[in-house]
RNA sequence: GGCCCGUUCGUCUAGUGGUUAGGACUCAGGAUUUUCAUUCCUGCAACAGGGGUUCGAUUCCCCUACGGGCUACCA
């Protein structure tokens, strides 16, 4: 039974935020799982003390919880497992697969440089003798596994038969000075007895992975199913990074980018439902993953398209729920009015925005009045002393107005500007600039209705008074 | 240096031994909105190059070029 159990999980180091390469990674393993009604774990790689920092793991675990990627409790720190890979490491020894390497960083280097790729095997065949020798001297050591001849094949499930020479490898270290172990170590340890079942990660490890199975090997352990992600380029093909200014998924959703968009443009990164639909909710996405659409190339990061496609899911929320979702970000917002009247502005809004701070940010004269007013919307919209008339003579008739709604509105505006000589233009515009404070936004007749007629009349005189004075 | 991986419009991608090489984003133009956005329509735009195999290759094979990854006491 547990034999065919599906279990994968997302293994980041804490040296830095949740990227958008990590975050892609999680949902293909979170999306497999569910998939294959798997679990999803979590798992951080921490060995490295010099560089992991709690903050991170934090940080990791926050941007996890909003994305909404849930795992199977508890969170795997490699830090708490130092014991494990001990008694894994001994296995090792008592079967003569590894050894210690006393060679200092500085040889290592200095055989590089002189043109070894590979580790020279120096301390391969040290005898017991010089062993005890050197550790009586107190001269620390690394721990290499001893790499046989032959080859390593696997089947990886994105990129097919992957073959490797072990001439092509070295004795590489398994265990630092320090006594903690590499990635390539710890990694096949605990997803070993993690139980994992699909290793499915970025193509960064495409190479680290024969060694990892040689390691399987040496342990006497069945290596598990591999499955390698392409990456996530800047513009300039390279892997996405903070060099690219790329920012991590905390900023998203201090932007308040909604978690389904970002994870849908993320799938779509690398991944294709062989269909055209692009528009998918979470669920819609794990019912159709499969890692027979992952491609094999790496894709360019487009931030153009992430904005299409979160605005696709900005107008597919319900109003209420964007309502909640603002609250949740500002609880002031609003404050004061209907909540029927707030729903309708965010119908009105809806449309044209990618994010809550977006939604905040172009609803605001809704709520407050404009005061300043740009010269060149200005000169547009209130070209001369006329328009000012106009706007008074357009203004007594929305005061006589017995049914406030844009639909009135409009056809009373309407049926004003006909008795004039001049365009419906000439009165909108005006009235736009006077009421939001710019040129652009929804129609007027809208915002008319929700400003009321009190506001309306108070943003007029505003207008008019301030225009006078110029 | 070695090994591995990749290459279809600018970008994400579909696709097949014979297609007008399809869709989406972006961009341009138009319709709706006397604004903007949405929506709709139209347009621009691609099989890296060279050899094979074949009646026929974007598709299969080889080479080259280009890009990426690994080659760390990082992951």
């Amino acid at each position: 039974m547990s034999k065919n159990t599906i279990k994968v999980r997302f293994a980041p180091s804490p040296t830095g935020e949740l990227h958008l390469g990590g975050a892609r990674t999680a949902l293909f393993n979170w999306l497999f799982a569910q998939r294959q009604n798997g679990s999803f774990f979590l798992r951080i790689e921490d060995t490295d003390k010099e560089r992991s920092k709690t903050q991170y793991t934090e940080q990791i675990i926050d941007s996890m919880k909003w994305l909404g990627l849930n795992w199977k409790t508890p969170v795997v720190y490699q830090s708490g497992r130092t014991e494990r890979y001990k008694h894994y490491l001994n296995i090792l020894f008592k079967n003569d697969l590894c050894y210690r390497c006393f060679c200092s960083k500085d040889e290592l280097q200095q055989s590089k440089v002189d043109g070894h790729f590979l580790y020279p095997g120096t301390c391969r065949n040290l005898s017991e003798h010089e062993i005890k020798t050197k550790l009586n001297q107190g001269i620390t050591f690394t721990i290499r596994i001893k790499i046989g001849s032959g080859k390593t094949m696997f089947n990886d499930l994105v990129y097919g038969k992957n073959v490797t020479d072990h001439n092509e490898l070295d004795d590489f270290i398994i265990i630092r000075s320090d006594g903690t172990p590499t990635y390539n170590f710890s990694v096949v340890v605990d997803d070993y007895e993690m139980e994992i079942s699909h290793v499915i990660r970025g193509d960064d490890h495409l190479s680290n992975t024969s060694k990892q199975i040689i390691i399987y090997r040496a342990l006497g352990l069945k290596p598990p199913q591999f499955a390698h992600l392409p990456m996530i380029l800047g513009p300039d093909k390279k892997r996405l990074s903070k060099r690219h200014g790329a920012p991590g998924v905390q900023s998203f959703a201090d932007q308040g980018y909604f978690p389904d968009g970002l994870l849908n443009y993320l799938a779509l990164l690398g991944w294709n439902p062989k269909n055209d639909d692009e528009i998918f909710s979470l669920t819609q996405l794990s019912n159709k993953f499969s890692l027979k659409q992952v491609q094999k190339k790496g894709a360019i990061w487009d931030e153009q398209k992430l904005h299409w496609i979160s605005g696709q899911h900005m107008m597919q929320k319900s109003s209420k729920f964007i309502l909640d979702q603002v609250r949740a970000i500002n609880p002031e917002w609003g404050k004061g009015s209907d909540i029927a009247v707030l729903i309708r502005i965010l119908d009105l809004m809806k449309p044209r925005c990618k994010s809550l701070k977006e939604v905040i940010s172009l609803s605001e004269p809704f709520f407050i009045s404009p005061v300043v007013f740009n010269d060149g919307e200005k000169a547009r919209a209130w070209p001369n002393q006329k328009t000012a008339s106009n706007l008074i003579g357009c203004l007594k008739k929305l005061e006589q107005i017995a049914f406030w709604n844009a639909q009135q509105i409009e056809s009373e505006i309407k049926q004003y500007v006909s008795t004039k000589s001049f365009s419906l233009g000439k009165i909108i515009m005006p009235l736009r600039l006077a009421l939001f404070g710019s040129l652009n936004g929804p129609s007027v007749y809208d915002i008319i209705e929700i400003l009321g007629k009190k506001e309306v009349n108070k943003r007029i005189n505003f207008a008019l008074e301030t225009f006078s004075n110029i």
